[in-house]
DNA sequence: CGCCGCATTGACGTTCGTCAAGTCTAGTGG
DNA sequence: CCACTAGACTTGACGAACGTCAATGCGGCG
């Protein structure tokens, strides 16, 4: 099961800090615990120990904290190592949509690439820790080493499909599906980080789930109530448990009756 | 004023084919009247001769054709050269969503990169000619000329950002704002490549923008003529003219009364 | 203990989808 | 040249899904 991380947090003064570890490890890609999930998959240990060099400083966020912000120089690409983010637009009129939702492990800031500026920003739903990886050195390192080069293509191309899919769920689903669709997903890449495949704790209110799947937070709250009336999940609170995962899994996809 | 192109197509005898102009000119991206807004945007003249060799061939695409589907093996990506495309997704079940529509100058193919395979259909909505560029061919250029590398990562984020874009609309717009800013969005690319900032010929049914914007057709219909009916645009089956962009600009961002 | 933010629930209204009929246009063939 | 057809588009009547507004409940934190 997922659990609420306790990490003492000082935001400012993560640059440089050192660890209160036992052994004060030095954290690099290649002992990090997300290696298989991060930067560096499918890498060999030699060009391992080259994407160390991307990784300038870490940087934490404390909950509500920003890690940048719309309109800001855009300088470096994130790993999460901890935390949980939303990276969310706005219009110029105030309302706002959340585009995602990131654990440990993704990649955050793509959008800054092209105008040289952050287009979104990024808020620390808990306490967070982050690589910093400047995007310059991340371009220079690619032109040496193949494997990173076409990871990085592939970080992007992942981003894109995943935003296909958003578009899908956005633009022909129904707010029942939508949000089945939403846990079946969140729960599935919390597995892949080694928590329950039933149980998960949501890090974000119903009105940011309902910023990101297009619905009010009385529509997120009714249709939790729904599935609980139905049977297919528990929920109090934050606190969901999965309990009919192909429930969820036929009313996102209504094609089979069993 | 846009206009029809009626240049004699064969699709499949595209590659190796000489083209029937006078002077029989090679198409190098070097002399490519989409340059300023194709690949090469950005390159100096030394940068813009290597270019020319990441473009293979060239395909032609009828009308109705598509130039990749969904699960079909990722090789290359496409530079349109003329004509005009929509991408589209599908569920399992059968309902599909058009996830962009793509115009001379535009990349496509950008979502086969992750997993070896492309997610998306792309359909020519009118006879079409793409520029093909493998994949691995960019990837190696890119690493000896880093403007093209970064040209490469600028379309990514890009086409991230305008993702971000549709996800806003998708989520937070209502019938009439979606489009207004579909047509605002439409006339603004086609005035880039030299068209008319008023009059536009639309290349799909009402039935793609109504998936587009998350509509049924029927809404997208009724919508066209409340606008007529407002004096914001003449609408002639798919023949627009904009009477009044400020009028769209402001049903698309309503803090502005006059 | 009391406050505050978040969540739930109900009653009601709006927007958009559904279904159906009818129109227009371009393309085809007599 | 005109009749015919098929596909795309328009329009109306109605209903369902979701949004809005408001009251209330719950839980965590100072």
């Amino acid at each position: 099961m997922q659990e609420a991380r306790n990490i003492p947090i000082s935001a400012d003064a993560a640059a440089g800090q050192h660890r209160m570890t036992p052994q004060t490890i030095k954290v690099a890609c290649s002992n990090c615990n997300l290696r298989e999930l991060c930067m560096p998959v499918g890498l060999k240990p030699a060009e391992l120990d080259r994407i160390d060099e991307v990784v300038a400083t870490r940087r934490k966020v404390k909950r509500g904290g920003t890690l940048f912000r719309n309109g800001e120089k855009f300088a470096s690409l994130y790993a999460i190592r901890t935390g949980f983010f939303k990276t969310c637009v706005a219009t110029e009129d105030g309302r706002d949509q959340v585009t995602g939702f990131q654990m440990a492990g993704e990649i955050i800031g793509l959008d800054g690439i092209v105008n040289d500026h952050h287009t979104c920003d990024a808020v620390a739903l808990e306490d967070a820790e982050v690589c910093v990886m400047p995007f310059d050195r991340i371009e220079e390192l690619s032109r040496e080493v193949n494997a990173l080069q076409h990871h990085v293509h592939k970080i992007m191309s992942r981003e894109i499909v995943r935003e296909h899919g958003v578009m899908l769920l956005l633009g022909s689903m129904r707010a029942e599906e939508r949000l089945a669709a939403f846990l079946l997903n969140l729960v599935q890449r919390l597995h892949a980080r080694g928590f329950s495949q039933s149980e998960l704790i949501l890090r974000m209110t119903r009105e940011e789930i309902g910023s990101y799947l297009g619905l009010k937070l009385e529509t997120v709250s009714r249709t939790f109530s729904k599935f609980v009336e139905e049977g297919t999940v528990e929920v109090k609170q934050r606190h969901v448990r999965i309990i009919d995962t192909d429930a969820l899994k036929r009313i996102v996809n209504p094609q089979v009756h069993h």
